[in-house]
DNA sequence: GTTTCAGTGCAACTCGATTGCAAAGATTAT
DNA sequence: ATAATCTTTGCAATCGAGTTGCACTGAAAC
């Protein structure tokens, strides 16, 4: 079974408060949407959801989330960024990272948060700032 | 220090025969330009290169060389879809998987095929087709 | 020698990401 | 309260990597 961001039953206007991110009705209505997601999605996914606003404006909503570290950002392979809920006490640092799955069927990315990151050891006077592990294959639902 | 691709000495020619790839010139310019690279490289680089052809071109032969398995390509963030050797007995299974280094100061992605991937313990009947781990950091030249 | 087909070059197109600009809304100073 | 200022939003336009259509070329097959 996969762990869903369980996320803190914080409210929208809660985690924009404690990220210190200013709440507009856009952003609590696209953080609404990325938190009843249980996987990762991309700013079409959410311009196709919020007809009502517009592209470019959803666009720099999830960059301003990004920023403020209340999303993170997946580039899976499928060629258009995905973007999923920090966990609370995330800071997006190396060590809250983890692995993500694409489905190549469905196409739906999900974050494995259960699944640990090994360390790694790299060559030497290289530093690691930050990790993107991509799992692709097929999800539960798909491998039947 | 970074194992590169320390690629058997074979020559472009025999490469692309042993890999059941049609020899012709713009294949064996873009295949040496691949060996002799240390680390991988995309499409704008090789056109920056080879000004003499045409990024389509270049473009199909990469396509060419992905599906016979010459080279593997690699999704690194920088939004821009780089190529790196497979190595001798490379089939671009996940057993033949490596990480992947994105210095975000220069942009250069390294093979990093002396870091060993772990055993990843997916979610019940997920099913692993291929994997994509993308370290990002600075590199031993740009970490000063 | 002619036919056939893979490979190549050019130009055009696709599509996600991003930006410029002006209008609308919120905030601060007067 | 009103004016000045800053932030946010919507629209339209642009960018850039990737990809494709089509015609030409050159090699291989008949």
């Amino acid at each position: 079974m996969i762990r869903v961001k369980v996320s803190n039953m914080k409210s929208p206007e809660e985690i924009l408060e404690l990220k210190n991110v200013k709440c507009t009705s856009i952003r609590i209505v696209v953080l609404q949407h990325l938190l009843s997601q249980e996987k990762a999605v991309s700013l079409k996914d959410i311009e196709a959801e919020l007809t009502y606003t517009d592209r470019s404006s959803i666009f720099r909503t999830l960059k301003t989330f990004e920023k403020n570290k209340v999303i993170h950002s997946i580039e899976d392979g499928s060629g258009m960024i995905k973007y999923a809920i920090c966990s609370e006490d995330c800071n997006c640092d190396p060590e809250d990272l983890h692995f993500h799955f694409y489905c190549s069927n469905c196409g739906k990315t999900f974050c494995l948060l259960d699944t640990p990151i090994p360390n790694i050891q790299l060559p030497e006077n290289f530093k690691l700032q930050q990790a993107n592990f991509v799992i692709k294959g097929l999800c539960n639902h798909c491998n039947q």
